[in-house]
DNA sequence: GTTGGTCACA
């Protein structure tokens, strides 16, 4: 009762992540607080987009938890990681298949695939633009309110933790530029 | 606002 009870996987969920983030980033930044095994970011199956969590798989329970306890609930890019241990094991294909219950790699699935991804692309285009001269127009039309938020940014904090790998606003230039050159 | 690589054929 006094003692806590370690989780039986080195595991670690890591979830918040920048859309850009690496595993090499992930295992490189997890890597000084021990070895790590294995580190993977699961992308969406349609989309092959990151879905903004990562895996990283410690030797050593130890480094694990030091690892938690030192980045977890960081302030990174101006965003707030969260760290957590892995619950279960890895997800087997099987069970991925079986979650989906259908038949997969069939002969119109690409075309599926394409259809929705044809979709998402167009209906992200669009609210990326609405939404980039939604913004830059109130934030013209109100000087009151020029500033979104106090979200901090890539400031060097008490640590060692530098990392200039800000291209958020990068995929919201371009398709400003793509709706100002229409 | 809460969690993972999807196969086949030879």
């Amino acid at each position: 009762m006094s003692c806590y009870l370690h989780p039986p996987n080195t595991s670690l969920f890591r979830r918040n992540v920048a859309d850009d983030t690496r595993s090499e980033d992930l295992r490189r930044e997890f890597g000084r607080y021990g070895p790590i095994v294995d580190v993977y970011v699961p992308l969406d199956f349609y989309t092959r987009r990151p879905r903004g969590f990562a895996y990283v798989q410690f030797e050593d329970v130890r480094d694990a938890e030091d690892a938690l306890h030192n980045l977890d609930r960081k302030w990174i890019c101006g965003r707030q990681i969260e760290i957590q241990f892995a619950q279960g094991d890895r997800k087997t294909p099987n069970q991925m298949k079986a979650k989906e219950g259908r038949n997969v790699y069939s002969s119109s699935r690409y075309d599926d695939y394409d259809r929705y991804r044809h979709s998402r692309s167009r209906s992200y285009e669009r609210r990326s633009r609405s939404r980039s001269f939604d913004y830059n127009y109130r934030r013209s039309y109100s000087p009151r309110n020029s500033r979104p938020a106090g979200r901090p940014r890539c400031s060097r904090s008490h640590s060692d933790n530098d990392r200039p790998n800000c291209s958020w606003n990068t995929q919201y230039s371009s398709a400003y530029y793509t709706s100002r050159k229409i």
